[in-house]
DNA sequence: GGGTATTCTCAGACAATCCTCAGGTTAAGA
DNA sequence: TCTTAACCTGAGGATTGTCTGAGAATACCC
């Protein structure tokens, strides 16, 4: 590997209202995960280990909205949630649960403009759905981007989860879509195949960093055999989206 | 190898702003080798020789970045960084790691803008890494250069490895465009094949100052085909990157 | 519950790159 | 002019990085 001029997500960086997030989860190493990531792409984070300190930090921070484990040593992430709403926040919540059987009962009660992730996730599909969430509950403003993230002949829906090349419909799997969305928030500039493993695949992955030239694989096979080719490969770095070099 | 004094004299321009940056190895011969590097090329450096010892200078350094070995005799990087976040420093990290093993504990560190390089490394890529970190993080105001160096019609772009000659795209392998870069840097000025070596190559090489020779061929046969050539041998001192002097 | 889509590992093929070496060329100094 | 050291460059073998297909394991959907 080398030099690497990387942003997480950050490349819209400059976010012209800074929202607040609050990140409730007892696991420092998830919590700090988080805000690490949030804080990079701008936002203003604020960490909590339970329920009860969620509350009351809550108070005073007042947040747009909340990334919220739903299994927290006192109160539970929905109780976290009532009693918050009863007081008047009105925060949109992001809720983390473990992958046991649960799910059901949060998908129940995710109602409204909320919505919830198993753990483990990636952080570029966090990052997504909370953008998304704000975008929904109308937090402040409309968010700066669009919904849609073009590049050349690209465009990526990410209210729809589709994906155009030339205007054509392009089928992509989950993980294929995450990646090019990483891909295409970084156009022009190379990302490392750790980055990229880092952001897109979950991050309890423990595998080996050639996954991810398999998938740039994929996705050539699907929406680079249009013309011309915009996935580039730089070698001993890593990849980059760009436009051929003129002439 | 040179000694090290003799080496680093050379490099670079004086910051404007200097910012502080914090070396984290128990190998004093490492920390020692970087510390001397990057004072040469403006930074204000700390060094620690483990991580209780790192928290405590931080904790009156403040270092605008750090780079840090996970292999410390006490705690280990990730719990140094760790604990420096949650007391609220944020400063980037650029994590040293061997190359052996560990490769799934390196998971994650390029998350909030941190990076991480295997050892052994070649200072010049330290130094660029290190530079982009700041940056990412925004450690301080801009840094002065954008992410592009120029000289003469020659432009080498870090965030997209690109490097252009009179407006034409040049292909560069990546050891050639650490030399191309490191002359750039010292536009002007001669380098010493021994100084290149020590900064282009991974500290460890132990080959002959010779390849030198031969990538300056190749770099010349790609970039200096052009007019007017700007690769100049100093016979017995070294190599200089300038324009011809006007007659 | 069976079939399909997806994820992930692995290994062979291929190509770029790295590095050594050796013979030819150039420049400096005697 | 001659000698010598420094330098240049091509050739080629070793190494490394990347691509891709095949297949096993797993998740998902009707």
């Amino acid at each position: 590997m080398t030099t690497l001029k990387e942003r997480a997500v950050q490349v819209d960086v400059p976010e012209v209202t800074t929202h607040r997030i609050l990140v409730v989860d007892d696991e420092s190493s998830i919590s700090d995960l988080i805000a690490t990531s949030l804080r990079f792409v701008g936002f203003d984070v604020r960490t909590a280990a339970n329920g009860a300190q969620a509350l009351q930090v809550a108070e005073e921070f007042h947040p747009h909205a909340m990334v919220l484990d739903v299994m927290l040593p006192d109160l539970d992430g929905f109780e976290v949630c009532r009693q918050l709403r009863t007081e008047g926040h009105n925060v949109g919540v992001l809720f983390l649960t473990a992958k046991d059987g649960m799910e059901d009962k949060v998908a129940g009660l995710t109602i409204g403009g909320d919505d919830y992730m198993t753990k483990p996730f990636s952080l570029e599909e966090l990052v997504a759905r909370l953008r998304a969430l704000l975008r929904r509950t109308g937090a402040i403003e409309v968010l700066p981007d669009e919904e849609k993230i073009r590049f050349a002949d690209i465009e990526l829906d990410e209210a729809t989860h589709e994906v155009y090349r030339a205007g054509q419909l392009i089928d992509l799997s989950p993980t294929e879509f995450l990646l090019l969305r990483y891909l295409l928030i970084n156009a022009d500039r190379v990302v490392s195949k750790a980055q990229i493993l880092d952001h897109v695949w979950q991050y309890d992955f423990r595998g080996d960093a050639g996954i991810v030239e398999t998938y740039i694989s994929y996705l050539r096979k699907k929406i680079d055999i249009f013309e011309p080719p915009l996935i580039h490969t730089v070698r001993g770095v890593g990849y980059r989206l760009r436009m051929p070099p003129k002439r």
